[in-house]
DNA sequence: ATGAAAGCGCTAACAG
DNA sequence: CTGTTAGCGCTTTCAT
């Protein structure tokens, strides 16, 4: 045990000594509570200012009163993709009076439940859930409870949750579309993590479009690469491998893409003059990557910052949408040409 | 106003009635004080998971005990940068019992104060502070409260701050060399932000190695890049326009590379065939851009490992070390070569 | 409009 | 070893 002392300095009573008057008006006045009259209210002001008073936010959720800051659990940090969600998020809560909470499931589906609990337990005023693993499990008792959340990049759980989330079947479906016109015929795609909706719905927009244009799904042409670099290193692998490997290769990711973009070039193939590659996402590194990458945008930022909004409005008791798709975008750049004679 | 319901379930006194004890043999029990019956610690467990008692954190914080959560300060989401050290951070607090609380100063010095008040108000046990901008402003106060923090990647403010901080003039240093012994002997030098420690160490690297190779130091050939990517197109542009544009660029953070790798070819030059480019940092991206960058490594996901290890021993009262210094590590890709005779 | 007082859920003495 | 009892700092009735 630490050897610590007080430092919970100054407190509310104090500067209701200080201002003269009881410490419920100080809290009245902190709160924006209307009925409190001009002259005291600046006499508080003032008092909370020349003693440097600095709420203490626990002491003011355990009262009751809401935490002001909001939980956000993600599969882990690190990745450019998680990043740009979290700039979203953070634009809108810097302008807000909310802090947050960041918790790190690291893809282990007991984590987010034990974390969804603490956070519910006055820790937060709200939830904030990326692309969560296993939301069947707490999702139904946060929404019996009216606990305010919303679910970005994730959905198709149930009917009830706010969700904001990509147009990822159609942007996979142009993607395609695009290879095809190009002039592919074998086109390799590599799955992202399975139980994902976003997984499931660019697959079946490869699909859809393969079918558009007769070309025969093949199952062979289809590898899992779990939406990360090293698993779809190898996905590439055995694509390229095949006695007929394909001309092109969509990638359900853009960290996926690099990962299929190293198998390509440690076999001294040639982006895009022996293989066309394909991401997904246009994380800002796509551009920097070479060639740099041809990909579906997905607008990752403004993601986030929608989400943070909704919640913050439901949080509000505003009513809000249920279910917000934002538009995919197809970025053509340099890894995709048709395919050599 | 909303108006939601009492979700706070079961409290510790529930717990204490299923079990039969006084509730503060179940608070005992959960922070496993040592003298309790295995009896009773038996039947509260029991009670405990047949309730489904989550702990509320904020009434432990404010009760006096720890609150379990550290607080990070980071200047911004969305760099692989910070990504990376907060991997490492993530690494060993999901280990530990503890919680992440995640303030973004956004690079305003404001914030910084304000947060840090609101974080050492009992809401956290300690801070990490990444590349703080303004520290003098709240560390000796910090200090004098003892209250537990450590200072990733920026030093050199005060003699009494715990830092865990990279071998940055070495790594300069060495890297100069490196371009130096390829021949190149304009080179030029793309500065981070000045106030950093950081930056002035890899300036004041850049600057002796060229020294100690008999190298003039020309101040035209040195450009201000804040570190990042837009600040450093322009500064690396200048450069290029110099009467005698230098054959290899130094830019102080792997971001800046790539700023100023855009600057380079958007005038239809060649790297490194016409002009040669180092970075700094060796984020992921690093190794996927085109050409791939050479760059000095630092060990950011074990800077924030130690750090954080640093901080949970601090705060458990061990002594810690004042001052911890990485080593960096020059990581020769493919985006320097020998200046064109 | 404002003060008094009752907790919020929990930890930490203090008895016994 | 265990129960009792103060609070932690703040919000919120309830009076006045």
């Amino acid at each position: 045990m630490s050897t610590r002392q007080k430092r919970q300095k100054i407190s509310i009573k104090d500067v209701a000594r200080e201002a003269g008057v009881s410490y419920a008006t100080v809290s009245r006045v902190i709160n924006n509570y209307p009925h409190v009259s001009q002259n005291k209210r600046e006499q508080v002001l003032k008092a909370m200012t020349s003693l440097g008073y600095v709420a203490n936010k626990q002491a003011r959720s355990l009262a009751g009163g809401r935490s002001h800051t909001i939980g956000l659990l993600v599969p882990g940090v690190g990745t450019s993709y998680i990043g740009q969600v979290m700039i979203g998020i953070d634009d809108v809560l810097a302008a807000s009076q909310y802090d947050l909470m960041l918790y790190t499931t690291n893809r282990r589906r007991t984590h987010e439940t034990a974390y969804v609990a603490t956070m519910t337990r006055g820790l937060t005023d709200g939830l904030l859930l990326l692309v969560p693993l296993d939301p069947q499990a707490y999702l139904s008792a946060l929404h019996e409870q009216d606990f305010p959340y919303v679910v970005v990049d994730h959905q198709g759980f149930d009917d009830y949750s706010p969700t904001v989330i990509a147009a990822n079947y159609q942007g996979a479906y142009e993607a395609t579309e695009y290879l095809i016109g190009l002039g592919h015929r074998r086109i390799g795609f590599i799955v992202g993590i399975p139980v994902l909706n976003s997984s499931i719905e660019r697959h079946k927009g490869y699909k859809d479009a393969l079918a558009a244009h007769h070309i025969p799904y093949n199952p062979d042409l289809v590898r899992n690469g779990e939406f990360d670099s090293p698993q779809s290193f190898s996905a590439a692998n055995e694509l390229l491998d095949l006695p007929e490997p394909p001309t092109a290769i969509f990638a359900a990711s853009d960290l996926s893409a690099f990962g299929a973009a190293d198998a390509i070039r440690s076999r001294g193939l040639n982006i895009p003059g022996d293989v066309s590659l394909m991401g997904f996402d246009d994380l800002p590194e796509a551009a920097w990557s070479h060639p740099a990458l041809t990909t579906v945008r997905q607008p990752l930022r403004e993601m986030g910052r929608i989400a943070t909004r909704m919640l913050l409005d439901r949080i509000m008791g505003k009513p809000i949408e249920h279910r917000v798709l934002v538009d995919t975008e197809l970025i053509i750049r340099n890894s995709c040409q048709p395919p050599k004679a």
